[in-house]
DNA sequence: CGACGGTTTGACAATCATCAAATACAGTGG
DNA sequence: CCACTGTATTTGATGATTGTCAAACCGTCG
């Protein structure tokens, strides 16, 4: 029941940078402005560590100040799902008011840096922090959606190539990422209990992808060809309003 | 985008009963003692009302007084995913501080009666009340990751029968069946949509389930036998903390 | 009775899982 | 720098689960 134990607290010195970031233009997406966050701690956890267990008390806000997480289900044979992808700069949990404790295990992915931060301030900064913090929760819900779109109702072909639509969309809302290449730090094992396939079918499905030139990936780094034709072929739909232009 | 159009809303006359009881026992879960809710207004509509619609303002609190409904996805080829069954007693939506956009569509899967009421009243009443909703969506979200465990990793059989052991569990919450039997007004194709098969699938996997002396199934009532043996079998934990005796 | 929606059945095909082994790759210590 | 180890990727062969298509059946309602 213990988490986030590894690692030395140590004060946010430079860039809150992501979180910061992707925080205010979720406030600002409600409205609301928002201009800086109370001090912020944060902690370096290795891949695989816990960074929140179910029903575990979240006394501050978390956030993914630097790598990959996910929340995680294991049914007692082994078999895991990932519910959902926690991204760089993305909300890893927060204390809600009325249900502070945990409703799922999120894990680390790679090694993470995990920001924290209590939720207080000024009523108006407060009231900034709770927008952003409500749109990133309504953003999460649509993630989740998705992801019991895909995997219930499309192909395994369909599934990767819209995960992948997603993943790019999500980091480049967060400013991690351009428009035409992404990190993408998952073994494909890791990607098949996301999608709820096997590893072996990742890869096949990968190689067929990459073969009829919808995708490059070298050195963990994604390249999407022709990301709006990929979009029409499998249905894709944004996650946040395009900008009209 | 329009929607809850049919029926001429009539105020609530006798039992707000499920809902009110349902909202009471979820405040009370959160330490908050909720009495009344303010004055409820009913409609009734027909199967495959959109009750609400994706992007939609949420003005008041929706809840099914009666009936059964379902957050539905659709693709452009036509397929179907209900990504979360609504039950009788069970929240539609409600406006959130914040995110007062519904952030998907809700489609009666039988006959309704939607009850709705203001978010409003005294400070200590209103803060019940958000406390029941902020419960109830916390249950709801622990709904949706059953929903995408079961959808990635489980067999259709076990599919079928952990989703059956979740309605059972709902409506018993609720306080609209007892122990062993529940009303199960779903047609096979519903279920298939509901489950990520298909109506065919369901319905073999069914009589495999019936001819295992798992369950009965007569005229939309649904009889499960050995509740706690198929617990076992499928892996099922429940949504509530069981009461400990 | 006839029509309609839902269920049931059968034959067959496609997708995806399983198992096992080979290959590539990264880190580690000599 | 190289062998060594462990993990991740790739490939092949085979099988199970689930989908598809089409038709028959059944109950209800007009």
């Amino acid at each position: 029941m213990k988490a986030l134990e590894a690692g030395q607290p140590r004060p946010l010195s430079g860039n809150a940078g992501l979180v910061l970031n992707r925080l205010r233009k979720l406030a600002a997406s409600e409205g609301h402005a928002l201009d800086v966050l109370p001090r912020m701690m944060v902690r370096t956890m290795p891949a695989r560590s816990e960074l929140i267990c179910y029903r575990q008390g979240i006394g501050s806000v978390l956030a993914l100040q630097s790598g990959w997480a996910a929340h995680v289900e294991l049914l007692d044979d082994g078999r895991r799902q990932f519910v959902q992808l926690v991204l760089p700069g993305e909300i890893i949990a927060y204390p809600n008011p009325g249900r502070s404790l945990a409703s799922s295990t999120v894990v680390s992915l790679t090694p993470v840096e995990v920001a924290s931060w209590q939720l207080d301030g000024e009523p108006w900064s407060l009231k900034a922090q709770m927008a952003a913090l409500g749109a990133s929760d309504e953003a999460e819900r649509r993630c989740m959606i998705n992801q019991v779109v895909r995997i219930g109702r499309r192909s395994a072909y369909e599934r990767l190539a819209h995960l992948l639509l997603e993943i790019r969309e999500r980091l480049i809302f967060s400013s991690v990422s351009t428009d035409h290449e992404f990190p993408l730090p998952l073994t494909q094992e890791i990607i098949a209990d996301a999608l709820g396939l096997t590893s072996v079918h990742i890869n096949r499905t990968l190689q067929l992808l990459r073969q009829e030139g919808h995708l490059e990936l070298r050195g963990g780094v994604m390249e999407l060809q022709e990301v709006r034709r990929l979009m029409r072929i499998v249905d894709y739909r944004p996650l946040f309003p395009v900008p009209s232009h």
